[in-house]
DNA sequence: CTGGTCATGTAACCAGTTACATGATTAC
DNA sequence: GTAATCATGTAACTGGTTACATGACCAG
């Protein structure tokens, strides 16, 4: 109704797996779902539940260009993005509105409801959380702008909550 | 195989039902659905297809009791929490793991991507995500402390985005 | 020749979504 | 009496999840 561009926007998931083709160049569809396996959100799971269906989708919309790889002997399909693909990319990423959608934090949404917990346990939860965005958790085998972005994350992170907890006197 | 407590731990939409009740008091669904309607996040619809099948699950674990309240003279049940989802909904917010998961952040996510676009539509696109950051989007009817807690939360955002472009050079 | 990793997939399920439907009550 | 709101739901769909299955290839 007030979408003049193309079919359908692409979901969070499917615009994360054409830009990772896009930086990465041509690879497998394992290979995508090995990556996202990795990341440091427990979010996306990278399971082959989701990864493969959703490369026969934007293979069948066109943004996704496979080529049977015989990179080996192995018969492997080797998938690189399309122009189509590049544009939508485009799109997806360039999309104010859904950037600065709240998203989903579950930290967030705790807070919200601190005060519902007796104090000893308000205290001993706020510990914790502060330890556990204190731990480096950096998985080794991160995209490279990743850790640099999320190191940022964290430590923003840890300056809302503080700034929260202080304001709330 | 790891989850001594009782059968399931609670959706992030349910922890989110189970406070506001016991926040608020006894409501009906409609109320809760409303709520939900007004957030400020575009993640939770409170949609009725989401709400009243959650209300009947909450109910059959015996987290809620349901009155029939004829408060007028309409027919309508009035939901309170039980002792059972007092303390279900404290394991649900003392959560630290789940709270210190990375979520769902579409700006994070877009940041990641942020050097495929071209440079002219880069700029635009970081002015576009600052100028929404900055307006005070805040719904009337939300909670009361919502409020406090988001507009912190978008100045940390605010912060957050600014040291990572500085940093980046 | 055996176990790990590469590679691709499917089936059953789950918790959401949109859209629709119904009816009672209330405000004007 | 009529339109808005209160109140409750259902049906069809969607994009994920876990768990399972299959087979080729490779290193020891």
């Amino acid at each position: 109704m007030k979408l003049p561009s193309s079919g359908k926007q692409l979901t969070e998931l499917e615009g994360a797996v054409l830009a990772t083709i896009a930086r990465r160049g041509a690879m497998t569809a394992y290979a995508i779902k090995e990556m996202f396996r990795g990341s440091p959100s427990g979010f996306w799971s990278g399971s082959a539940g989701a990864v493969y269906p959703l490369i026969k989708r934007l293979e069948a919309r066109g943004l996704l260009d496979a080529q049977a790889g015989a990179d080996g002997k192995r018969a492997k399909s080797v998938l690189d993005i399309s122009k189509a693909g590049r544009a939508a990319l485009a799109d997806w990423i360039a999309d104010a509105g859904r950037a600065t959608d709240m998203g989903y934090d579950p930290l967030r949404t705790r807070m919200q409801f601190l005060d519902l917990l007796p104090p000893a346990r308000r205290k001993r939860f706020l510990d914790d959380v502060d330890d556990r965005l204190m731990a480096p958790v950096m998985p080794d085998e991160a995209p490279e702008n990743w850790p640099r972005l999320h190191k940022v994350w964290l430590e923003g992170r840890r300056n809302w909550l503080r700034r929260f907890l202080d304001r709330g006197k």
